[in-house]
RNA sequence: UGUCCUGUGGUGUAACUGGUAACACGUCUGACUCUGGAUCAGAAGAGUCCAGGUUCGAGCCCUGGCAGGACAACCA
């Protein structure tokens, strides 16, 4: 039964279709057995979820297989790509939890052979030099559904080709002024076969080879190569790199001298509602403030999703759950959120804290007394232990948690009403304080010394357990509450509105007067905290010594919230 | 008037060489609880884009449609 399958540990189902066509490919003793990816983004900008989905899938498939994972940079684009790119990307890579070994390699490492490559091309007759501007090139490629017409030069000789190409790279010419053409057919179903340019001339400086080069390898005719040199043995990219593939091909069948061969294999990107996902937009987003930079945690960016909490595991068991597959289609973004709250619950330290504070009074409590609560670090992981939480006379409890004409299914506070303050006492309330223009300012409790730690020794049951924080041990702070950025589940989805017109203009919402146990004094940035009943915080790297700030990462499920809706 | 890809509950994924649709998220009950959290138990929700065909039997195979997406950057 079990020996039906090729990985016998996991079920039937487990498998997407890319892990199904290596098993194949180990079966047959395709390229020895060997199993190697590489993750290849370009410098140009920031890693998002998306990207992380890849990055799972690359050098997960990886370690499944026992294989190995490059990442490599494709920097053929001096113009768009920088340094400080390559250093965000390596960073998120890294806190993902995956490791490329020795194995960074870039695009531009690969620039001589590239050359080469080109110049043997031309040799063989399969490529040539081209001198017409951009516009006529594309308007003799015809369109998807009418054949394109061969340009003139097509057919100049090899030494006139070899003599304009040494002088193309010598910076004879302008930008513009000449490119390298593969020779394939112009008339080919397949736009991308239609004689594609697979160097052009680019006299901006490149990151990393400075100022050696003036022309430069298009994606196409660098990717592939990149992947053969390097003994990749499955180049799993997206979906609309599908047409890409026999062009892929072609360049390998020139290239290819063993049975060694790579091969191309496209899944669908990651679509998430109420999100965009393309660097260009995010980038737009930056650049026109419309957020504070690449890491404002509303952003799906990796490191935005690092700044506002997420954890590298809850993301992976993300792109675990989503699959691997060709469809396009979208998911919804409570997914991921359900996956960190999946994880912090399991790790997160327990604490208080207040986000809108309302002073509360026990009025039978001496004066100047202070006690110290026993609280669980965390219900779910004993081995957290246990930590102490100040008691006084003077408390802040919720605001919400107060209603002083309280609808039928509101357990929490009320006049007269008795309810329990978390690891600490029961309490009623017997007064409402109000200033001039009604809002409650204060209440009056008082408490029942017997219920001390929670429990009332007569067996007294309350409905509610409150959190609260003592008002002379409280620890201030900053809180940043961050909803989804845009108000539309597919902002890019339509056609004659901007995306930017859907941005939530309360996608941050910040508390600057915010009262937390004294326990998060001294924790470091990026801390996670479950504030009980509220949801998941961490600590803003924006904290100084003087000032705490949390960011919200995700509330808690609260079924008192949807029922108001309803 | 092209080529390629994709169509399974609301969403995502699964169903091995055809064997009678499963799991997760979400939704809704209920139990339990010192977090209206977590946990546990249960429910509703698709007959697999459509139409034919092959077969004892089709989500899987065949034929023909339909729908959606990608491709016309000297971007990747």
């Amino acid at each position: 039964m079990a020996e039906k399958h090729l990985n016998e540990k996991d079920p039937p189902g487990k498998n997407n279709f890319i892990h199904l066509q290596i098993e194949k490919d180990i079966a047959e003793g395709r390229n020895q057995g060997r199993v190697h990816t590489r993750f290849p983004p370009e410098p140009n900008g920031y890693l998002h979820i998306g990207h992380a989905k890849s990055i799972c899938l690359n050098f997960g498939t990886a370690e499944k297989y026992g294989g190995k994972c490059n990442l490599r940079f494709d920097d053929t684009n001096p113009s768009k790509e920088e340094t400080e790119y390559v250093e965000s990307i390596q960073e998120d890579v890294r806190w993902l939890g995956f490791d490329w070994g020795d194995r960074l390699f870039y695009a531009s490492d690969y620039f001589d052979k590239l050359f080469e490559f080109a110049i043997r091309l031309i040799k063989n007759g399969k490529a040539y030099v081209d001198d017409q501007d951009a516009e006529t090139i594309s308007s003799q490629k015809g369109t998807p559904t009418r054949p394109g017409f061969e340009s003139p030069h097509r057919n100049r000789s090899i030494d006139e080709n070899l003599d304009l190409f040494l002088k193309m790279k010598e910076g004879a010419f302008s930008e513009g002024e000449r490119v390298l053409r593969a020779k394939i057919d112009m008339a080919s179903p397949n736009m991308h076969m239609r004689d594609p340019i697979i160097y052009r001339i680019m006299k901006s400086p490149h990151h990393r080879t400075g100022d050696k080069w003036c022309i430069y390898p298009m994606y196409d005719f660098a990717h592939g190569q990149c992947d053969y040199w390097e003994g990749i043995t499955h180049s799993i990219c997206t979906l609309e790199f599908e047409v890409h593939r026999p062009l892929y091909d072609w360049f390998i069948d020139q290239l290819q001298e063993t049975g060694y061969r790579p091969r191309q294999i496209e899944f669908a990107r990651l679509n998430l509602s109420y999100t965009v996902m393309s660097k260009r937009k995010l980038m737009e987003l930056v650049k026109d403030g419309h957020v504070n930079g690449w890491d404002d945690p509303r952003m799906p960016t990796i490191s935005a999703l690092r700044r506002r909490g997420y954890t590298p595991q809850a993301i992976r068991n993300f792109a675990e759950k989503i699959g691997v597959t060709k469809v396009d289609g979208m998911i919804d973004v409570l997914l991921l959120e359900h996956s960190v709250r999946e994880h912090l619950n399991k790790t997160a330290q327990r604490v208080m804290g207040v986000l809108n504070p309302l002073k509360v009074v026990i009025t039978n409590y001496p004066e100047g007394q202070e006690e110290e609560m026993d609280a669980v670090n965390n219900p779910e992981d004993e081995n957290m232990g246990m930590r102490k939480v100040p008691f006084s006379r003077e408390l802040y409890i919720e605001r919400d948690d107060f209603m002083e004409d309280p609808p039928r299914k509101f357990f929490r506070l009320a006049p007269g009403r008795e309810v329990r303050l978390r690891y600490a006492y029961f309490i009623t309330c017997v007064n409402v304080v109000k200033d001039e223009n009604g809002r409650v300012t204060e209440l009056h409790c008082t408490y029942d010394p017997a219920s001390k730690g929670g429990n009332s020794p007569d067996g007294r049951k309350v409905k509610a357990t409150l959190h609260w924080v003592s008002v002379k041990h409280a620890v201030k702070a900053e809180v940043r509450l961050y909803d989804r950025l845009f108000t539309d589940e597919d902002p890019l989805g339509h056609k004659d509105v901007d995306f930017k017109e859907f941005m939530n203009p309360d996608s941050l919402k910040v508390l600057p007067e915010c009262y937390i146990e004294p326990f998060v004094k001294g924790a470091k940035p990026l801390s996670h905290f479950q504030f009980e009943r509220l949801g998941y915080f961490n600590i803003d790297p924006d904290s100084t010594g003087g000032k705490l700030v949390f960011n919200r990462t995700v509330r808690l499920r609260d079924t008192w919230a949807k029922q108001q809706k309803r």
